[in-house]
DNA sequence: AATCCGTGGAA
DNA sequence: TTTCCAAGGAT
């Protein structure tokens, strides 16, 4: 257990020197703005900083308060969200703003606990605000910090049995015998994890820490941390209809549940494992192919020239906030309508 | 506990 | 081409 002060030293060092530069971070001599904090950690949650980057400046060039947000209606908060993906993400965002203006005086709170009660702000996200934005000492774990843990002690289990010891030994290093700098030191392990203790090639080489390594030690950082294997995707397959019109296309605003809640499309048949009936796939004229988490899709879209409810412009289509999928499918066909 | 929920980039 | 995966949360 005295590694983790000597490494909460070492990380801080480094992070004093190499701290990456990021939109919603602070100076150093200033205090973070919350909002900025959790709109990031929010949009970070299973993706990459480089995607995020645009969608940040966007958000808080259109919203650079809470207020602001929670004023907007959920139909543009979705639609700048568009392409970002798991698109429940948007909707408890919007719900969170609107929680914090009308229940907590727009200010955020500073408690994990209370910061847990809101919508989209689970364990990670809790701790990650409490710790970056109020500085109070907090248990950060998200994918970067499990694998610097899991290659610090060289844990043999796979995730996600290993969470629990991961959770002790980070129970250990962040609230232990030293909580100095609680904000830089979370943000560390995260720049760490991002440039340095990396999935695929971990620059050990360089690390500021893998004196206290055991999978250095061993010379196997790579493998770690071990992962139980995911079962192989379904194939689904579906038809996308596109009602065309006097330089219009038919759109529609999608169920509230499912995959692409509440987001606008094109109409589809509804997606399943069998083949599509009647469109062959050498005589279709199209085919987009789309690998969402739990299966992968491929859809046909079948342009139909007549109207139907709610036509939209051409020129407009690129404005209303589709999801990639239907991106696609308007990208594959716009030039031949 | 296990499943659902997107996307784009790297190797 | 295929596989993996990047700052998770809700149910």
């Amino acid at each position: 257990m005295k590694n983790d002060v000597k490494i909460r030293n070492e990380m801080l060092s480094w992070y004093d020197a190499h701290a990456r530069v990021l939109p919603w971070r602070s100076k150093p001599s200033e205090r973070p703005d919350p909002y900025y904090v959790w709109l990031s950690e929010v949009m970070l949650q299973q993706t990459t900083v480089q995607a995020v980057v645009p969608y940040f400046e966007k958000f808080i060039s259109i919203w650079p308060t809470v207020h602001d947000l929670a004023s907007a209606t959920q139909d543009d908060v979705l639609r700048e969200w568009a392409g970002l993906g798991y698109y429940s993400r948007a909707r408890n965002l919007y719900k969170c703003a609107q929680a914090i203006v009308s229940e907590h005086d727009g200010i955020f709170p500073n408690s994990v606990k209370t910061l847990k009660s809101l919508s989209g702000i689970g364990d990670y996200t809790s701790a990650a605000i409490a710790s970056i934005a109020f500085d109070i000492p907090s248990v950060v774990i998200d994918g970067n910090v499990e694998r610097v843990i899991s290659r610090l002690h060289r844990i043999d289990a796979p995730l996600p049995d290993s969470k629990t010891i991961i959770r002790e030994y980070a129970q250990n290093l962040f609230i232990g015998d030293n909580t100095d700098r609680p904000s830089c030191f979370a943000q560390s392990l995260m720049d760490l994890g991002a440039t340095i203790c990396t999935p695929k090639s971990p620059k050990c080489e360089i690390c500021p820490i893998s004196k206290y390594c055991v999978a250095f030690e061993h010379c196997d950082a790579q493998v770690y941390p071990k992962k139980r294997k995911k079962s192989k995707i379904p194939e689904k397959y579906g038809v996308a209809y596109i009602y065309v019109h006097d330089g219009k296309v038919g759109i529609e605003k999608r169920p509230e549940k499912g995959m692409l809640a509440g987001m606008v499309g094109f109409p589809t048949s509804e997606w399943n494992e069998d083949s599509v009936d009647n469109i062959d796939d050498d005589m279709s004229a199209y085919k987009i192919r789309h690998v969402f988490t739990h299966f992968a899709l491929t859809l046909y879209p079948q342009i139909i020239n007549q109207k139907t409810y709610n036509m939209i412009e051409f020129k407009e289509v690129d404005k209303i906030g589709l999801p990639t999928l239907f991106k696609k499918v308007w990208n594959m066909i716009e030039s031949d309508l």
